[in-house]
DNA sequence: CCAAAAGTGTTATGTCTACACCCATGA
DNA sequence: TCATGGGTGTAGACATAACACTTTTGG
């Protein structure tokens, strides 16, 4: 008929195509930076130096140019705000595209999540009032005032890596190349709020093969002693996803 | 530091707002409908008229007005395509912005997945050679031409609904407002690509409280007979995720 | 020796799977 | 009455959860 032709013509692509009689965007990448301290998930936020939003707090981010991929210019804000270059540790999980999320123009950002060990070590280096580290929870329960819609994003984020615990191997970005089993079990426990048995966890994991291969060392025990525990790295099952399945039913709340 | 001074002045958003200073995308909104055709997985396609790809098929899609949000858009699009006013059955699933995806300009596109019953119904009543539903298997096995990298995005779309489908309560959406559980058990058979014991699959869904509701009515047998099955509406528990697990090892492939 | 944390063993309780069997219908 | 698909029952395999117990360290 001729309202399909009509939108098959229209919607698809253009057919003619001179670029300023479409809407122009501006296309922006951000990052959601989050890390593990003292077994608490944390996120790396930046503080607004200028208007809009001026002193807020904000994720870090920044324009997408013409001749680079999405993954290319989250990886390379990645770099610029950590110094850490690994574009896979990089997951997508979102586009916002409000029309009045930016006061200023018309932008559409893409939202990256990365996961890292060692931030903290990384952000300590540098001027502590412009970039730091914060608890999810509070940033989630509202505590800390953020720059334009960022409060969305890290809470679409936040659900991004739980189901990704769950379904790929993510789990072992928390960690530093070689691990304890609490290391990474706290990563569960932090990121779903729930708490597993160091048993039974530890079955899931090291029994079935693939998944840990121990190194041999050991880690040194705590200030109030306690066996050492054994050190291992990330096998190559991880690709395939996680050992743990998230409980149906949590006794903690999130 | 001064770097990391100079680089959140410029890396989180503009200060100075020049629009034209920051390089200008097209943003689209491709939407991947799919649908049960005869216990099979499908997709809408639509034929490309005009160069580039002309004669190559391609996923619907169409510009972001800058006065209305991605959703929205995705929205729109969805009922220009089938006539279906249903926001709630859209899920956005990634963002694509290589830069030679389109030859033409700097495009942006947003994909989302809509997953409905009776597309076919609908698309039959236009003009079939415009718009024609395929089976996912020949477009993922690359048996039809696409357009851009709408194979990769379609991918991308199948994996996501495949693992909404466990988190999820997506699968009522490819069923219609009442359904027997033979459809809603084929419905994650196709998708997850295996095969579901009858039996247990009842036990999962109607044993437990709020998966479905009894409507009391039964849907007529078959040519070859068979007892009438139950109809069963969706209940309110799908808000929360799906009552059936992705099996670990799947007996037949994918 | 004591506290603390790692690591092992054991048992109860669910959940999943396979399959036997009965029920209701169209031809 | 026979083939077909819906629906119920049930026993074994397997997974999960809970917790007692042993091992190894720091103080």
């Amino acid at each position: 008929m001729a309202t399909r032709t009509t939108r098959t013509a229209r919607g698809v692509k253009p057919v003619g195509y001179d670029p300023s009689q479409y809407p122009a965007f501006a296309v922006t990448v951000d990052v959601v930076i989050l890390t593990m301290v003292d077994g608490e998930l944390h996120v790396l936020l930046v503080r607004r130096a200028h208007d809009p939003f001026a002193g807020m707090w904000a994720i870090p981010g920044g324009f997408k140019l013409p001749t680079e991929t999405l993954d290319a210019a989250a990886s390379r804000e990645l770099a610029e705000e950590t110094g850490v270059d690994a574009a896979s540790l990089l997951a997508q999980f979102g586009a916002y595209g409000d029309p009045e999320r930016d006061p200023r123009m018309n932008v559409v950002t893409v939202g990256y999540v990365a996961v890292l060990r060692d931030v903290g070590a990384i952000e300590a280096g540098s001027d502590a009032a412009e970039a730091e580290l914060h608890p999810v929870l509070d940033v989630l329960a509202g505590r800390i005032e953020l720059a334009f819609d960022h409060l969305r994003i890290i809470g679409d984020a936040i659900a991004r890596v739980r189901t990704d615990l769950e379904v790929t191997g993510i789990a072992t970005a928390f960690v530093g190349p070689t691990f304890t089993l609490a290391e990474l079990r706290a990563v569960y426990e932090a990121v779903w709020g729930v708490q597993l048995d160091s048993a039974n966890f530890r079955r899931s994991v090291a029994s079935e093969q693939g998944w840990v291969i121990p190194t041999g060392r050991r880690a040194p025990s705590g200030a109030a002693g306690g066996k050492p525990a054994e050190l291992f790295k990330a096998g190559a099952a991880w690709k395939q996803g996680g050992p743990i399945r998230r409980p149906r039913s949590s006794k903690r709340g999130a």
